[in-house]
DNA sequence: AACTATTTATAAGA
DNA sequence: TTCTTATAAATAGTT
């Protein structure tokens, strides 16, 4: 669909390849957005880029998550303290670490609300869901998404937002 | 892209939804292998559609894994219990997704035997799930499959949200 | 980053 | 359901 018809083969020309990667990974999202608006569907994705850079998408709620994982930018946060090892496996955690501090938020944003203030305390204030990741199990992630579900009674937003963040951080984990 | 321009919201008509739901999901993962194959990039892709039902898609191998964790019932065997201890997170992780999935058939004949999960619901404790999944006992697991349960408010919606979810997380890692 | 010529996806219809 | 087709949308090559 452009100017000419392509062949479905690896794109050799490496900066045709990089463009043509970032015009159908953003056009693949939009067709996952489509498809979850349109036909009340959940949807998630995680793409790799040849230089081996994480992408992912995910509806409903994942997106902001996703956005900020992959911001991996320099703002340390909370994320500081205990001494991370360096190179990559630091830049990883620090990633992971940013994350956490969203969901943070996130629980921040809901007590505010008003919404069950003990249960939301009671979790997000727990340091084991505060620490580095090499302990944060998967196991540990899925007792967070049953507590915030005691919390609304079926909000299957937050339900998805922790299903997302665990595939993150497993894939973080092991890039 | 079709006869007529449609509204980006919910499709109401049931039927052009599930003909919808269909067309798209088809088009989604024709879109995610052309991204795959053109950029050399790896993708995986989970969807539920609004019937709660997951459709997964992957390249390079996504699908031999996806497949193999939605459709391998058993082989719990192969979990060697307590036994393995520290072998490569890999194949660790493997496990972990394993054993949800054989807990989840479990959890799935206990609610056939018509038992009340309710009851695990109100004993289950908070801490015991603190800890590294390969030492939790099978039956702190099944308790953690009655959380499950009624945070989605039917079990069979969760055993498919769970399985596919547990594929992505694999597919994320077979890098 | 924008812009089109074309190809591709798909909403209706059969 | 599967196929057809008119039209909307995506995008390859260009500027």
């Amino acid at each position: 669909m452009g100017r000419r018809k392509i062949k479905m083969e690896k794109v050799q020309d490496t900066n045709t390849k990089q463009v043509t990667f970032s015009k159908r990974r953003l056009g693949l999202f939009k067709k996952a957005s489509e498809l979850a608006t349109l036909c009340n569907a959940e949807v998630g994705i995680v793409v790799f880029s040849p230089g081996n850079k994480p992408y992912s998408f995910g509806k409903p709620n994942f997106d902001l998550i996703a956005e900020r994982f992959m911001n991996e930018s320099e703002d340390s946060d909370s994320c500081e303290r205990s001494g991370y090892r360096r190179g990559n496996r630091a830049r990883q955690e620090k990633m992971i670490c940013k994350r956490l501090n969203s969901i943070i938020e996130e629980a921040e944003a809901e007590k505010k609300r008003g919404e069950n203030l003990q249960i939301w305390l009671e979790t997000a204030g727990e340091e084991r869901f505060n620490r580095p990741i090499e302990d944060l199990t998967l196991e540990e992630l899925k007792e967070f998404e049953a507590k915030m579900e005691r919390m609304h009674g079926g909000i299957q937003g937050n339900i998805n937002h922790m299903r997302a963040s665990s595939s993150l951080v497993i894939l973080s984990k092991e890039k």
